[in-house]
Order: structure tokens, then C-alpha cells, then sequence
RNA sequence: GGGAGUUUAGCUCAGCUGGGAGAGCGCUUGCCUUACAAGCAAGAUGUCACAGGUUCGAGCCCUGUAAUUCCCACCA
């Protein structure tokens, strides 16, 4: 039965129909099917306090493209989808939303507080996969997993104990990167250094003993001078060497300091003398550890400064410093202040100055466990698309930190760190000890802190397949295939997975790191709430549908570079999915029942050449598609469809559609339907609805394109000489439309045309320009020549067939406008015969370049020099 | 301070291993042609940032310069 297509392609209503259609037939679920290669993508997780942004979009549709491609090729294809709990983020937002109740975390206790973001997670969680399902998705949503689900907090346990016994893991007072607003510690990651205007104060110390004598120090925070410990200057500084090793006075303080030496001072910078904070600055506390400084904290928590701040104490860092300084100006002491822009570091979350502080923490030893993620990527088991990002990873791994893992937070894994309150001992267990493994006492505490998050999400790629239970779905789907992944969280995420990965399961995560840009606005900026220049990706769905926004996302992509989000292109891509439809629709009009194969053998040049192309664009489709060129093979595709299948086959086909005795009908029949299969299966990958959707009504069987087969390439279908012939008879056309249009020849109005034996139809239509590609599918060679039979002495001839068609212009030329373009051409053509003789007469280019190049010069050459001949012959027609 | 990217048509960008520069949008002209005016046909527009070098041949490789963006870093 021949279906229909409606007029118009109403993407709201289809997409949500095949969408549903799709999930309850279970396409997107993937078992495990041992006869089949695995292809596993695990999505990173979005943030359960997330709304869908374009990043997302952009980063799904890549997944969804790669695992529809695998899927359709074979592949035992999962995707497996999931949410991230995104620890203080969504603390955040819960804090603030019982704010708005007038209740903090401390009124309500953490039981009722983590009831709470519990609740906010069931409420919120769930939205942002929705909204992904408007994209087209094709996740399993059998396998949806959460990082504080009962599998991934057992992972989280799991590592977290292995890491302990093996000594990874360590409890240690080191100098952390403090957040006062959020009052958490943060990791060296969370940290953005961003320039800020401040001060540079230059400050006199006296020196102890020596009346009259000061030493000049500069800093940028004088608040920390309350917690200074020494001052310090060059080991070899000429300028300082009598000093060493004697005090100072620590002005407002009114305590003595040591200057020591050390060689972490640079002499060129400033006055070469750094005061030393070991509490409060890492470069201090490394020098602070050297010389055994003692370390005073100064500051609260919360910013304000402590009891160790004497008469300051409680105030506001800022409010200090402020004080100090004045202070300091009527000591006298304050040589001068300077204006200058320097770099702090601020929280990337809410974007307050973070202060080094000293605090117990939970750390990992990183230093063994980067080794095997260092050598992956070395020894290119690991990949980077674009490989550039395998050198940012390399460097950091090779400059790698400890990493501060507990946070002061209470939404997240909690650290299974149990405190007997009798002897002290720490008990680490999976779940609460009944008892201490020391003393026996059953007064036992479980640390408050809970872990950062992404320690979760560095399991995520077999967390979510099971580990650590050696499942089924971890043997046959681990190492997963690509990691889809934004540059921005290379660091945090994607070094942390690779080592996670060698450590726990023994085996690299995944193999490929695909790496896209950002979707910035038209001007290029980042998209932001603060700017409010974001476009909503549903909004976007809403109006345009989803196929035409994935490929807007992903036609001139390029891996790794970041791009624009124009509706303009928006449009065009919009535009394309109509164009195909209305292709597909002239398809499915001109289908018939009797669809009898038996035809076949009456192939065309036109229905080969066509075949041929399709057959071309499915090998080099692969070719892209393997190397991550998505947008490529995306730009071929459309581009096939759109020039040469619409625009030129359709075209060429059309009378042998309606001529119902035409013996090659049904081949162009056959040939229009297995093309536009053929290149829709192609295009499914990237337009997912629109594609199942014209399949659909082209196929007898409810059938599906997302488990159709991948069109290969067949050697059957390289019709290399047909392909020639038709691309000449292009350019044979082209160039009688150019002369008439050079003419002004208005062909429906004006041009006269006479047409020797050809039939009654032909004849009535040509009038219309577009008769010449209907023409077209009879023709076995167009040429352009002027005509020599005398019939029409200044004439374009089309020689059809048998038939001549011949159009005199001589009336209707313009002819001097005639011989300026002709002039010009000529001189067009001497140039390029002379660049080609040149070419062909340079030895080195004759011994050197391959065989293939210099025919192709060859015939180049000769196509040149016919159409100088041609023009010359006009000219002189012309009388010139 | 170190590293990386970018510089190609009016705009936004493709261009994989060196062999006569492409797309989309925009612009000009002509068309309601029985799939599509969200369309068809034709057209114009480039010292591929600059300067050297390698090569028979460079948008592509090498060196340097300039502009610009990003990442990392302890410059108090």
C-alpha cells in the first residue's frame, strides 16, 4: 500500500508520537548481546539543579548521533543516561529555598535538612532528563542511574575503603582552599583566578634592636599580617644578608619575628623581602614548613577574624583590613600604596574571594594512581579528539596535587569515617560499626563531612554498569567507547574517571575522548543568567522541532571549537527538513503498487549516476563519521539530498514519470525510492524524526530506521562512467543557461525556440526553462556548440537523442554586450591554457607529481584550448 | 611567567595526509515551473593576517612578526 505524507511536516506532533513509539518498542534498550561488538556511551551527567541549556543540547545530540550510528551499524549500542546529585549546588538551592521560610540548615538537623534535598531531588531531578527526551535521546532508560543511588553510593564506599587500606586516602592538616560564603573547602579546581583591582601596600617593619631601621614589605592582603610568623628575603641578596636571622617588629602586633632566608623569594620583585603567613597562604606554608614557622589561623569560617586577631578579632576580613591600614597610616608605617590589578582566586560556584586556610581534611594521594593515566594517553590507548586536549590533560596530571576530598556539606556520600569517642580510634567501615574495632566501645561518631562530588562521578563510567559488582553488563560493556565531554571539565572529570577507572576496575574507562567547544550567542559571548543572553533549547524545539536544532548543532562543528548560535542557521537547517519532505512527498505521489523489480536491468544513466553518489556519500559518511568529523558527514549528506538528488535527479527524472509508456519508468521509480532511502538512513543519525518518519510511510512493514541497516558501500553501485557522463551533461546545461542568460533571453516570454522531432509534449513545455532538465533525462549528451547545419545560422544546439533542438538568439543578442563577455572569456581561457602549459612544461612537475595529477593537467589543458577555439569561433561569427 | 587555539567571501565558519579555495546567511538578476516561494535558475565577491624559508608546487609544512581568545601558574 502506497502511504501518504501530509502537506505540511508538523514536527510537534510527530516527534512526540515516534518518541513514544520508540520507547515503548524498546529500541533504545540494549541487552547484553554477547554475538554483538559492544558500543557503550555513558552520558556525563547533568546536575539535578539543572535546567536543559544549550550545552547539554549540544553535548546529547553528539552522544545521540555516535549511538544511533552504531546502533544502525550493528553495535550492541548502550547509552546509558543519568544525573548527577551535585552536592553543593543543590545544597545551595535547598538552603536558599528554607530561607525563604526563615529556617538554616542548623534549626532544621541534618536528617530533616537531607529529607528535604531528597524531596527537592524528586521534584527537580527528574525534569532535566524529560527535556532531554524532547531532544530525540536514544538513552536506555531501563539503566538511568543517580550518583547517590544505592549502586553508585556502594561504588563510592567501595572506592573510598580500597583507597584507605591501600594508604591513598589520608586525613591531614594542610592548607586548603576555603570558600567563606558557602563555608566549605573546595578543591584547587573549583578555583577561578580572576583579575581584580586592588592595593599593593607597601608597609615598614622595624627592625628589633636597631632604632630607626625599618625593612619595606609589600603585600596585598595586610589583614594577614596578625598571622605573620616571619619575614623573609633571598638566601644570596646582597641588599639583606646582615638581617638574616635577626628580628623584626611586626607593627600593630607588637611581636618579634625572625627574617629568614629562603630562596622561594624572588629579589626582583617588590622591595625582595615577602612577610611570611604560613596559615594563610601556600607559598608561605611551604616556606613556613622549611624554617618550622609557627602557623596562626586569624580567620573564622566565616571571613572574620578570630581571637588570634587580638583587638581585631571579629571583624570582617575586609573591615580589618580597612581598620589595619588607617592604623598603620598614623604609625606612620604605611610608605605608600600602589593601584594595581591582580589575580585572586574566587569560587567558581559563587564567585567569593576564597581564603588558604589551614583545616584537617581528607585527601587522596594522587602522585601513584596518575601514573597508568599518564602512560594511557603516551602510549595512545587513550585519545583525545582534537588531540591538542591530551596535552592540556598530560600537564595537569604530571603537575597533579593531592586532592582535598571532603567537603563541609551535607548533601553527598558521607565519608565512612566512624570516631570512637572513647579511644579516639577512626574506624572506617561500609556501614555504621555496631562497635570500635580498637577498644570495643559502642559510643562511636561518623565524621560530618561528605565527599566531593565529582569523587562520585569519577566512578560514573562502571558505577553505572554495575561495579563493583562483577555484573554482566561491566564484563561485556566495559571500557565504555567515547566520552562525550565539553574542554571545560577535562580536569575536573575526565582525568579523575581515567585514573578512577585503572585503579578500581583495572582498565581504562573509555578509549575516546570526543571534545566539543561551547555554544556562545551571536556576539560570541558565553551564555550566562547574568548576561541573560541564553536560548532556551525547548523553546527552540518547540517552535522549530528537534531534528532542525540538532543540526544546526552540529553542521560546521568542529571537535573541539567552540561555536555560534545564529537562528539563522537555525532557519536554513529548518528549511532543510522541509525540502526533504517535500521531496519524500513527491516520491510517495509518484510510487505505484505494482512495484515490479523485474525493471531493474532498465537503469538509466541518470538512475546509475544518482546510485553512484549515494553509494560515494554512504563510504565517505563512514569515513567522517569514524573520525569524529560529524559535522562533515552531516554537510555531505545535506548536500546530496539538497543538490543533487532535489535539485538535479528529481529534475532529470520527471518525464519518465509522466510518460506512462516510458520503458524506463519503473527503474527511475526503483532508483528515486532506494536513493532517498539510502541517504535517509544516513541522515537518521543527526535527524532523527523527520527521517523515521518519511521511512515509515516509504516501507510496507512498520518497520523502524533505527534498526534498518547502515548503507555500506557496494561495489555493484560504482558506476563510474555514468557518474562522468551526467556531471558533464551538468555542465553542458549550466552553460546554455549561462548564454541565455547572458542574452536576456526571458525563454516563457521572448526566446523562440524550435524543435526539430521531438514530441508534441516536449515541444509545448520547453517554453518553460525548466523543460531543459526534463529534456534532460532523454539526453545521452548535451553538448554546447554553434550550430553548422544552416537551419539556424547563430543558434545554441541541444542535441537530444536523435533529435536536435535548436534555439536561435541571433534576433534577441545584444551584441555588443555579446562580444564584451566573450572578450572577457577569452582572455579568462588564454590565462589558464598558459598557467596549464607552464604547469606541463615544468620538468621538476613532470618528474615529480604522481601520474593521476598530471592527466588530470593534461585534460585540463584540452578543455581549455576547445573552448578558446569555440569562443574564437563566436568572435569571428560575430565579425570581430 | 608557561602552554594552546584563532586569523580564509560583507557576516558566521568548514577546508582530513601539500596538487588550482568551499558552505550557510546576506547581496544582484530572472522565475508562482503539476514536491517545495521555507522554493527554482543564474550571478558577483577572496594578495587564505604579515614577512621570510622548504618544495616542481604552500591556505595546509618550517621560522619569525602582529592581532585576538582561552587554559595553566605561588609572583607576595
Amino acid at each position: 500500500m502506497i502511504k501518504e505524507l501530509s502537506k505540511v511536516y508538523d514536527p510537534s506532533v510527530v516527534e512526540e508520537r515516534l518518541y513514544n513509539e520508540w520507547c515503548e518498542k524498546k529500541y533504545f534498550h540494549a541487552e547484553v548481546d554477547k554475538s554483538k561488538k559492544p558500543y557503550t556511551i555513558v552520558m556525563p551527567p547533568p546536575n539535578i539543579t539543572g535546567q536543559l541549556h544549550m550545552g547539554h543540547a549540544l553535548d546529547n545530540t553528539l552522544q545521540d548521533i555516535l549511538i544511533r550510528w552504531k546502533r544502525m551499524s550493528g553495535y550492541n549500542a548502550l547509552w546509558v543516561p543519568g544525573i548527577d546529585h551535585a552536592s553543593i549546588s543543590t545544597e545551595v538551592k535547598v538552603v536558599q529555598k528554607m530561607a525563604e521560610e526563615g529556617l538554616t540548615k542548623e534549626d532544621i538537623g541534618r536528617e530533616e535538612f537531607l529529607k528535604r534535598a531528597w524531596a527537592w531531588k524528586e521534584e527537580y531531578g527528574g525534569i532535566i532528563l524529560k527535556q532531554l527526551r524532547k531532544l530525540g535521546s536514544s538513552c536506555d532508560w531501563d539503566r538511568v542511574r543517580f550518583t547517590l543511588d544505592e549502586g553508585c553510593s556502594d561504588a563510592v564506599l567501595e572506592t573510598f575503603m580500597r583507597l584507605y587500606e591501600k594508604g591513598y586516602i589520608y586525613k591531614g592538616e594542610k592548607l586548603i582552599n576555603w570558600c567563606p560564603k558557602c563555608m566549605t573547602t573546595i578543591s584547587d579546581a573549583e578555583v577561578n583566578h580572576v583579575d581584580k583591582d586592588g592595593c599593593f601596600w607597601h608597609i615598614k617593619y622595624p627592625v628589633a634592636g636597631e632604632e630607626g631601621r625599618f625593612i619595606e614589605i609589600a603585600t596585598t592582603r595586610p589583614e594577614t599580617m596578625l598571622g605573620d610568623t616571619a619575614v623573609a628575603v633571598h638566601p644570596e641578596d646582597d641588599r639583606y644578608k646582615d638581617i638574616v636571622g635577626k628580628m623584626v617588629i611586626l607593627p600593630l602586633v607588637n611581636k618579634e619575628i625572625p627574617v629568614v632566608a629562603d630562596s622561594y623569594v624572588d629579589r626582583e620583585f617588590g622591595t625582595g623581602i615577602v612577610k611570611i603567613t604560613p596559615a594563610h597562604d601556600p607559598n608561605d606554608f611551604e616556606v613556613g614548613e622549611r624554617h618550622n614557622l609557627p602557623k596562626i589561623n586569624i580567620m573564622n569560617d566565616d571571613g572574620t577574624i578570630n581571637e588570634n586577631g587580638g583587638k581585631y578579632c571579629g571583624l570582617d576580613r575586609y573591615e580589618a583590613r580597612k581598620q589595619m591600614v588607617d592604623e598603620l597610616e598614623q604609625l606612620g608605617l604605611l610608605v605608600k600604596v600602589e593601584k594595581i590589578t591582580h589575580a585572586v582566586g574566587v569560587h567558581e560556584r559563587c564567585n567569593e574571594v576564597v581564603e588558604p586556610l589551614i583545616k584537617l581534611q581528607w585527601f587522596v594521594k594522587m602522585e601513584e594512581m596518575a601514573k597508568p593515566a599518564i602512560d594511557c594517553y603516551k602510549n595512545g590507548e587513550l585519545r583525545f579528539i582534537p588531540d591538542r586536549f591530551g596535552k592540556v590533560y598530560l600537564h595537569w596530571l604530571e603537575n597533579i596535587k593531592d586532592w582535598c576530598i571532603s567537603r563541609q556539606l551535607w548533601w553527598g556520600h558521607r565519608i565512612p569515617a566512624y570516631y570512637c569517642q572513647e579511644c579516639g580510634h577512626i574506624n572506617m567501615a561500609k556501614s555504621f560499626p555496631e562497635k570500635c574495632e580498637k577498644c570495643g566501645g559502642t559510643h562511636l561518631k561518623q565524621d560530618e563531612d561528605t565527599l566531593d562530588t565529582w569523587f562520585s562521578s569519577a566512578l560514573w563510567p562502571f558505577s553505572t554498569l554495575g561495579w563493583p559488582k562483577n555484573t554482566a553488563e561491566l564484563e561485556h560493556f566495559y571500557p565504555t567507547s567515547t566520552m562525550v565531554t565539553g574542554y571545560d571539565i577535562i580536569f575536573f572529570w575526565v582525568i579523575r574517571m581515567v585514573f578512577s577507572g585503572f585503579e578500581q576496575v583495572g582498565e581504562i574507562p573509555f578509549k575516546d575522548v570526543f571534545i566539543h567547544g561551547l555554544i556562545r550567542d551571536e556576539l560570541g559571548r558565553k551564555f550566562s543568567k547574568s548576561l541573560g543572553n541564553g536560548i532556551d533549547p525547548l523553546e527552540v524545539i518547540n517552535k522549530y522541532g528537534a531534528d532542525p536544532l540538532r543540526l544546526m548543532l552540529v553542521t560546521g562543528n568542529s571537535p573541539g571549537n567552540d561555536m555560534r548560535f545564529f537562528y539563522d542557521r537555525l532557519d536554513s537547517c529548518r528549511n532543510f527538513g522541509n525540502k526533504l519532505w517535500n521531496a519524500s512527498r513527491f516520491v510517495l505521489m509518484n510510487l505505484e503498487e505494482d512495484d515490479n523489480n523485474d525493471d531493474l536491468i532498465m537503469l538509466t544513466s541518470a538512475d546509475k549516476w544518482i546510485l553512484s553518489k549515494v553509494n560515494t556519500l554512504a563510504k565517505e559518511v563512514q569515513e567522517n563519521m569514524e573520525n569524529y568529523e560529524l559535522g562533515m558527514a552531516v554537510d555531505k549528506i545535506t548536500n546530496f539530498l539538497w543538490d543533487e538528488y532535489c535539485d538535479w535527479y528529481i529534475e532529470m527524472v520527471k518525464p519518465r514519470l509522466y510518460n506512462k509508456e516510458d520503458s524506463t519508468r519503473k527503474a527511475a521509480l526503483w532508483t528515486l525510492k532506494t536513493a532517498l532511502i539510502n541517504a535517509l538512513k544516513l541522515l537518521h543519525p543527526y535527524m532523527p524524526f523527520i527521517t523515521e518518519e518519511i521511512f515509515l510511510a516509504l516501507q510496507d512493514e512498520e518497520e523502524t530506521i533505527m534498526l534498518s541497516q547502515w548503507p555500506e558501500y557496494k561495489e555493484e553501485w560504482n558506476y563510474k562512467e555514468e557518474e562522468n557522463e551526467i556531471d558533464l551533461i551538468k555542465e553542458a546545461v549550466r552553460s546554455i543557461r549561462n548564454i541565455r542568460a547572458e542574452m536576456n533571453v526571458v525563454p516563457s516570454k521572448k526566446a523562440q525556440v524550435i524543435v526539430v522531432s521531438a514530441d508534441e509534449l516536449t515541444r509545448t513545455k520547453f517554453e518553460r526553462s525548466a523543460v531543459f532538465f526534463k529534456t534532460l533525462a532523454y539526453a545521452s549528451e548535451v553538448t554546447v556548440q554553434a550550430d553548422k547545419t544552416g537551419i539556424a545560422d547563430d543558434a545554441v544546439s541541444c542535441v537530444v537523442e536523435n533529435s536536435t533542438i535548436y534555439m536561435p538568439f541571433a534576433e534577441l543578442v545584444d551584441i555588443a554586450k555579446e562580444i564584451e563577455r566573450l572578450t572577457k572569456e577569452k582572455e579568462k581561457m588564454i590565462k589558464e591554457v598558459e598557467r596549464v602549459e607552464k604547469k606541463l612544461s615544468n620538468p621538476g612537475f613532470v618528474a615529480k607529481a604522481p601520474e593521476s595529477v598530471i592527466e588530470e593537467e593534461k585534460a585540463k589543458g584540452e578543455k581549455y584550448k576547445a573552448t578558446l577555439a569555440q569562443i574564437e569561433e563566436r568572435l569571428a561569427q560575430m565579425g570581430k
